[in-house]
RNA sequence: GGGUGGUUAGCUCAGUUGGUCUAGAGCGUCUGGUUUACACCCAGAAGGUCACAGGUUCGACUCCUGUACCACCCACCA
């Protein structure tokens, strides 16, 4: 760009007609930039000098954009301002008269079909970031084409209250800030929830004013919290539900145990980080103790050994299956003394290491499934060795209290020493780490609640399906559709490893486990889960014996609560208050449930299906008998120019929605994530990219005002100008029209099934390259202010989704006059009788003349202010006739002759379209050298096309096999090429 | 280790069931520009053996197989 405007600036010095006082001139700027160097950044401005001595200055810089430049007093200046779209100005504002309107208020009593979309609700911390930015585009786009094209359009927003997430944000900064070292234990449990509660309602204002910045039409009304009153009611109901029916269980076992976080957490919160760690093999039994050679066993965590139960190996191996079933005892370096049976089990492999493996099962997930299988053989109870606070249990003889670094190390070195490791070999090891923390995650075996997905206790479609298999079935009988389709194989893949889910969590900041225990009872019924009472209210008393009871102190995973989003928040929150009402009841009376679940669109990022969309699936199902949603449509990562994740460490590359809009608009923003892009692909954004947007709707925006100015000329208020196909003229409106119908059907049609990538490039390419570059220049000749009214309007109908702030800005300047808001109109339908190809065609044939010319006087280096001479020898003479006056205009063409009688012209340059041919002739201008080379290499290329073509043709099976139509086609490419390459060679003949 | 996706112009990416593709767009580059809105503009141009190797087909950027590289997801070989 800088480039440019250097030129310029250069030229206007070279040829000092200027005759302009450099000096003294009413800039302040002016003195600054007039001087040999240019301001790199923010040029102010950049001078052109005519033949006739007026200067014109153009403002390039949204600093200076607001100058009053017009008032300056220079009699022989024409000043003229770039006349941009300012968004900053509109965005606010347009938001505001929506939102007042009532626009975005859904109506249950409607006779309209429904068409809702529960949004992810972004967690209440922190701010939003280009992941809700691009989900937020895409669900409006979805909203406003529905609710145009007459659906009763509900969009609920929300906040999710990110129970992990919030908990340790909140305790972080009162550490930092306060300098309170354990804020659990100094606050207690009601005054830091109500801290973290504090926190979260400052963050929800910000988000909720963010989420209004991206111009989302969603209804404010039913905006829901994860944590509100209403959605514990149905949270607890769910679980009392699942309770009774079995599918929630307390059960011992060996959980993820965050140490970090001091809470368990579920498998999928788990990541996996490749570490350097060391592969020991350790001599377990000695020669003496086998009465043979010594079993070796391999491990990377030879502190876990200290707690061994067992040695498993598989039953069919020869090598040790003298051993199966003994018992051994192995003393430890340090004092550890363990006893292990030796066990066989099919899940070892042989082949694997020594094809002994050591069987920890409370620190080792399949060693506890071992063990499971295993107990009544294996004589040893198991033995915990790491505790909840990463350090190594007292009872550990010899390492008690070390870390589990310490630990190893120690272990090892005295293994050492006793030479019984055979070998330390170094390996890349994944090392399970917690996705919230990043620190290592420890299998520990705790009492936690869990949901069994494989019970079948689930009614669905008539038979009974454990929730894994509803899972599979919605997916599998298209009940929902994932778009794209290939993460039904993900989701698949998913369920079918899917184990039960823990659900208990140990902080506080969550909807808690609505269990109480009552001591009484369970000291008189034993330990089998007597005392035990969940209750969808709190409870003080125990319901049988009267005596006082005390809830379970843990919490809930976020996800329970998410999972029931798409219709917790559409329960009738007084509804909730009556406890005299089942689940059932209240979703029957909520008139929100009834009239808008399922919803239609679950939009969201494709690294949560398993989090949130698996589970929703999971849980709706079963809550409430329907599926959540119809349709799945994920997105993609916005990542950096490079193609790295965006992070807010690095602002270089990192951009903040909330920088951007005010920028570039958030109507650019959305484009610029929406265009281009596919679903469920990772797409890079960077500031080009969404410059090049803005620039688009600027070019709406002057287009729209130039049909104003059209209309102020012509006398004629858009507002009145209704459309009627008396006000066609000629083959450009007909083509217009044509056009415009075809654009209407592809948007509609596209829309439907979700391409928004493609419908939003036509518009743009429509919008610009055919209506502002062919037909508004094309009409400049004589202006048709209907037509232009008319096509303005319905563009921006279709474009409203997209950019739904400057069709709105725009829309109150050519509205009917009965009209209302833009997000309020119906969405246009193809008049089919509009659509007219022979019109499309003609047209086309004038574009392809007038380029023609342009491109040759380009080509012949024709200075832009010279008018040539054209000649066209056609079959079209009648309908270039009529068109004349634009090709003189806009070819810049002085004398023109039009005729049917093909004839030479040597000086000439010439271009040979399909039934026309168009010379340029221009004496002394024409260089006979380059339009031999030009003619020579357009020769060349028709002769390869047409070797390909004949061969085509040619080949019997071709014509054949391939339908009628497309063997048409090519012959009607062979008589195309046939037919310039007899031209461009009689033109070259003429010039020899 | 298992799986998925990607590889198309200098860059970022489209390309909808194989034929209208003689492969497009935006940005960038180059040449020009006092054009009836827009310099956030206009008119032109250059630039690609569609990663590679086979196969299916009358016909492959498109379907199949394999290879290479990149990215991601899943997975505790002890």
């Amino acid at each position: 760009m800088t480039a440019f405007y250097r030129r310029s600036f250069f030229k206007l010095r070279e040829r000092k007609t200027c005759g302009f006082p450099l000096t003294g001139s009413p800039f302040p700027q002016w003195s600054r930039s007039s001087e040999s160097k240019l301001p790199l950044r923010d040029v102010v401005y950049c001078m052109r000098v005519s033949g006739r001595s007026n200067v014109l200055l153009y403002t390039f810089s949204n600093a200076t954009q607001g100058l009053p430049f017009d008032r300056l007093r220079a009699g022989f200046l024409r000043i003229m301002l770039p006349k941009a779209y300012d968004p900053s100005h509109t965005e606010d504002r347009i938001y505001k008269m929506w939102e007042e309107s009532g626009a975005f208020k859904a109506d249950n009593k409607s006779e309209k079909e429904a068409f809702a979309i529960s949004m992810p609700p972004p967690n209440a911390t922190g701010q939003l970031h280009l992941g809700h930015a691009v989900m937020l585009a895409l669900e409006d786009i979805f909203i406003r084409f529905e609710r145009m094209r007459g659906k009763e359009a509900l969009w609920v927003p929300g906040t999710d209250h990110a129970a992990i997430a919030t908990e340790s944000v909140v305790i972080k900064k009162i550490q930092k800030e306060e300098k309170i070292a354990d804020p659990r234990a100094s606050l207690g449990r009601t005054a830091l929830v109500a801290r973290i509660a504090q926190s979260v309602e400052k963050s929800q204002g910000t988000i909720r004013s963010q989420i209004r910045k991206m111009g989302s039409s969603c209804d404010w009304s039913r905006e829901r919290y994860t944590m509100d009153p209403s959605l514990n009611r149905c949270v607890n109901e769910v679980f009392k539900k699942m309770y009774s029916d079995g599918l929630i269980y307390r059960g011992h076992r060996v959980v993820n145990w965050d140490i970090a976080l001091q809470t368990t957490i579920s498998d999928d919160e788990i990541e996996y980080k490749d570490t350097e760690a060391v592969m020991y093999t350790i001599e377990y039994l000695t020669a003496r103790q086998t009465g043979g050679d010594p079993v070796y066993v391999a491990t990377s965590r030879p502190e876990t050994k200290l707690g061994d139960t067992a040695l498993a190996v598989h039953p069919d191996d020869k090598r040790y299956a003298h051993l199966v079933g003994r018992d051994f005892t192995v003393e430890w370096p340090g004092g550890q003394v363990i006893t292990v049976t030796v066990i066989g089990d099919h899940s070892v492999d042989p082949a694997v290491g020594t094809g002994v493996v050591g069987v920890t099962p409370f620190h080792s997930k399949i060693d506890y499934e071992i063990w499971q299988r295993h107990k009544e053989e294996i004589e040893a109870n198991p033995i915990q060795v790491i505790g909840e606070d990463g350090k190594i249990m007292r009872s550990v003889e010899g390492y008690g209290g070390l870390s589990i670094q310490e630990c190893r190390e120690r272990f090892v070195t005295a293994l050492r020493s006793a030479k019984r490791i055979r070998s330390e070999e170094a390996y890349m090891q994944p090392l399970s780490v917690s996705y919230r923390s990043k620190t290592a995650v420890e299998p520990l075996p705790k009492l936690q609640w869990f949901i069994d997905v494989n019970g079948k206790v689930v009614q669905w479609h008539g038979k009974k399906m454990s929730l894994k298999e509803v899972m599979q079935d919605v997916i599998r009988k298209e009940d929902i559709t994932i778009i794209p389709d290939r993460f039904e194989k993900t989701y698949f893949h998913w369920i079918d490893n899917l184990q039960d889910w823990c659900i208990s969590r140990q902080i506080w900041w969550g909807h808690r486990v609505p269990v109480f225990y009552c001591p009484k009872c369970h000291a008189k019924q034993g330990r089998s889960g007597g005392g035990q009472h969940v209750s969808v209210q709190p409870l003080s008393v125990c319901p049988k014996c009267g005596s006082p009871v005390k809830q379970d102190p843990d919490t809930l995973d976020t996800w329970f609560s998410s999972a029931l989003w798409t219709w917790s928040t559409l329960v009738d929150e007084k509804l909730t208050e009556d406890f005299s009402l089942s689940l059932e009841d209240i979703l029957k009376k909520s008139p929100d449930f009834r009239k808008f679940h399922p919803t239609q669109v679950m939009e969201t990022g494709y690294d949560i299906l398993f989090f949130w969309v698996a589970r929703m699936i999971l849980m709706t199902t079963y809550a409430t008998g329907q599926i959540p949603f119809k349709t799945v449509y994920l997105h993609g990562l916005i990542r950096t120019r490079e193609g790295k994740k965006m992070s807010k460490s690095d602002p270089e590359t990192c951009i903040d929605p909330l920088e951007i809009i005010p920028k570039y608009g958030a109507d650019a923003l959305r484009l610029s994530m929406i265009v281009g892009q596919s679903p469920g692909n990772d797409s890079r954004l960077f500031e080009e990219k969404i410059a090049g947007y803005r620039n688009f709707v600027n070019k709406l925006w002057n287009a729209a005002r130039f049909v104003l100015m059209k209309c102020e000329e012509a006398g004629i208020d858009p507002h009145s100008i209704e459309f009627s196909e008396d006000a066609i003229q000629t083959d450009a409106d007909r083509a217009l029209l044509s056009d415009l119908q075809d654009l209407i059907k592809k948007t509609t049609k596209g829309l439907e099934v979700y391409a928004l990538s493609i419908v939003g490039e036509d518009l743009y390419s429509f919008t610009w390259s055919f209506f502002c570059d062919w037909y508004l220049e094309y009409s400049k000749g004589k202006t048709n202010p209907v037509l232009l009214v008319y096509t303005i309007r319905v563009l921006l109908h279709l474009l409203h989704p997209y950019c739904p702030f400057v069709t709105e800005e725009l829309w109150a300047h050519f509205k009917p006059k009965t009209a209302d808001l833009l997000i309020n109109q119906t969405w246009p339908e193809a008049n089919e009788s509009l659509i007219n190809s022979d019109s499309s065609c003609n047209f086309g044939t004038v574009v392809g003349v007038i380029s023609s010319i342009r491109r040759m006087r380009a080509e012949q280096d024709v200075e832009p202010g010279t008018k040539v001479t054209v000649a066209i020898h056609t079959k079209h003479v009648k309908l270039l006739e009529k068109e004349r006056e634009h090709i003189l205009r806009m070819g810049r063409v002085e004398k023109l002759t039009i005729d049917d009688q093909p004839k030479q012209h040597t000086h000439a340059a010439s271009t040979f379209l399909h039934g026309t041919e168009v010379h340029m002739p221009l004496e002394g201008l024409i260089d006979l050298e380059k339009v031999r080379a030009k003619l020579t290499k357009e020769k060349k290329n028709l002769e390869d096309f047409l070797k390909g073509v004949r061969a085509k043709l040619g080949n019997k099976k071709f014509v054949e096999n391939a339908p009628e139509e497309v063997v048409q086609t090519e012959r009607e490419k062979l008589e195309n090429a046939q037919e310039k390459l007899e031209k461009v060679e009689e033109r070259l003949k003429a010039l020899a």
